[in-house]
DNA sequence: AATGAATGAGCTTTCATTCAT
DNA sequence: CATGAATGAAAGCTCATTCAT
């Protein structure tokens, strides 16, 4: 349903992550999708809109998949366990997604309202912590520091899967990785 | 001397990393420069050549900040501690430049070439690592996933500082801060 | 139809033939022909492929007139007069064409690959002339040369004529003017 | 003497006439001549008295070699062939200066006033001409008909033999060359 | 005489957006 | 819903010319 409205997220989302958002005329993007220049603006009211709206989708996306098989009577370390890696699995199984999400989260193309919307489907992470830190599990660091420090380090870490593909299924690496992760914030 | 010139390099570098490149018209760093546009081009072939120079530029006094005051008879943490912190003063010291390093060097905008060329400088750093992980202080993982780990790590923390300036002299800040770092690397 | 791409068309060639091709801007044409320059833009996507335009349809539009009335029980002399005439007639009433086409015809904007396809619709009076050296009626010269000085005679009296154009309709003019040509090719 | 006006001189020729006068930057005149911008201002005031002077300069160099070796005593059909042969020898002899000559002496960049001044030195040949039709040698067609037209014929045949040196030392080839120009006007 | 840094008007081309169909 | 011709402001860049040295 709605074919063309998806085929123009599709291309668009292709073409910034490859081009950046100054760089892809919307002409371009209509013409990928195969739609006429009138169309996309009948779907967007302007360009901006239309990354917004790739922005909030994309985060849905990703907050869904965090969240999968989380198993509230495990302990704490086996929770983030398996939101890293669940972070990890969707950044390869959407890399263009992914790449499109660190390009543009803190850029000034994504309005204030937008990631507001967005922070709220974090929350969770961050009540995850402040239980971390009260149980003594984590270290004892304000915590936006904490939070920085993680995704500073899941993108470094990603940025190294992607240059390497071939590492993810090897548990050697997994186990790598994650100990870096939990190292990291561990008290 | 040259001050035309390096008034240009000064106001582009403020209006890349405030707009970004292509919302930086070559009009405006003229003019906020105070200079005439064919002056630009006449010190700087193309907007791209700009924007190169100004990554190289950036990058050598980076990395001249980033050796100051490594002792060869110190401690390998005590070399790691003193690269850490003279990474995280250069960057408040210099905001513009760190914003400019970190929002760019992954950019298309920077060429092949002036990526390799700024890649040597930093090979210094690679030779630590390794001697590091032969004498089994640092993780024996791939030295490649190591320095994006550091290298995404370093980013969260130094974001976080941006934010909250006042917190870079409080002493437990800064030891909380390279704890955070020595943890995620050491074995 | 397509009104617009016809007075851009209409207004180009009157502004390259008064102005030359570098001395007229696309901003003129398009204001003379009263559209936006983007729409100048929209059917030519270069100034250059506007000028190639423009060149192949005066070539086709000449190329048509030659041939009018040319009658093949003629003699081989009737029928240089016929083409002679078409030409000169042609030169009178399209005066921004024949500028055009002297003027531009071995200029470098105009493309190898224009020229050659302008080339093709030369052939006949080739054969016209390759018939009359078999038959002993005209010089037996170089072709290329015959060609070359009937194409420099011409554009010698066009523009004599150009200057005089109340001749046109003398009879002793055009047999003047008719005499020259065929003496100079005539063996 | 004042080799770098000489040098501005003979490189812009050069230039114009391979790229055309607007598609040669002054820029580039004086870097190829090995002088300064300035320096070429310094010698002409603007780049219009530059080509004004190079086609002045062109024009006394071609009326002095068109003058050479022609005998008042001869016939006139003598004195033609003298003058035919020096156009031809000298535009082989010369061709950028031919081909500037051809190319600009018609152009808008030639102020009328040197267009006067140049015309003054081709008095000899309307008098010729003169002599030939009272003498009913030459045709009885109007007189500026007839320079049109050997001016055009000459362009034809040197354009030809611009294309083909190697026949320019072939006695037929001469002859039939000045046969063609011969036959053109002779009553 | 000779230099070349500096100027800024003007050029070709792009592109987000509109609107009649 | 969908089209794509048309718009015109704005972009990067060029270039004839000036002038302090």
């Amino acid at each position: 349903m709605n074919t063309k409205r998806d085929q123009i997220l599709d291309t668009a989302l292709k073409l910034f992550v490859n081009n950046g958002f100054h760089a892809t005329p919307t002409s371009k993007i209509a013409k990928d999708a195969g739609v006429a220049t009138g169309t996309l603006f009948h779907y967007f009211k302007t360009k901006e809109e239309l990354i917004n709206t790739l922005y909030l989708e994309t985060k849905d996306n990703l907050t869904n998949s965090l969240l999968e098989n989380v198993n509230v009577q495990e302990t704490l370390k086996a929770k983030f366990r398996q939101v890293f890696f669940n972070y990890i699995f969707w950044a390869v199984d959407h890399p263009n997604h992914q790449q499109f999400y660190t390009s543009y989260s803190n850029s000034p193309f994504i309005t204030n309202l937008t990631k507001e919307h967005g922070l709220q489907r974090f929350q969770f992470i961050y009540e995850l912590i402040e239980k971390g830190q009260d149980e003594d599990i984590l270290k004892a660091v304000p915590i936006d520091l904490l939070v920085e420090a993680m995704q500073g380090l899941l993108n470094g870490i990603i940025k190294h899967l992607m240059e390497n593909p071939e590492k993810m299924n090897e548990e050697k690496y997994q186990n790598d990785a994650f100990k870096l992760f939990w190292d990291t914030i561990k008290g």
